[in-house]
DNA sequence: GGAATGACGATAA
DNA sequence: ATTATCGCCATTC
């Protein structure tokens, strides 16, 4: 486990029962890595976090795991579009007020 | 160390 | 609405 996979997986562990972030929320927050990389820890290890709350910014689920994770989504009345199929990010989104420090970034600048 | 990979995202047609 | 293209960047070959 790399420690930019670790940083993700804390993060996700950390959005509440029913809120979402897209792929690249989590790397736009983390402030390293893209929608990408976040999704590459989440097929690696997902298993271990809340990894259904981490969802495409469209609101749609990633196609590999939208019949486990529609599911998922909706005991947590998490709201969604008309069509039952489309989180409505604009409700659901999570919106950290305060992120833990060791979240911020790998190596912190040893100057400054 | 360079190329390929990929639970993505924005845009264009 | 759907498909195609390209940029992205940590990780893995």
């Amino acid at each position: 486990m790399t420690p930019y996979a670790r940083r993700v997986l804390d993060l996700v562990e950390l959005i509440p029962r029913g809120r979402v972030l897209a792929y690249g929320d989590v790397a736009e927050l983390l402030g390293q890595g893209g929608p990408r990389q976040v999704a590459a820890v989440m097929s690696r290890h997902g298993s271990e976090v809340p990894w259904h709350r981490v969802l495409r910014a469209n609101g749609t689920c990633a196609p590999e795991v939208a019949s486990r994770q529609l599911p998922l989504l909706r005991r947590e009345r998490v709201a969604m579009k008309p069509d039952g199929i489309r989180v409505r990010m604009v409700h659901a989104r999570w919106v950290p007020d305060d992120l833990p420090p060791h979240l911020r970034e790998a190596d912190p600048p040893v100057n400054e």
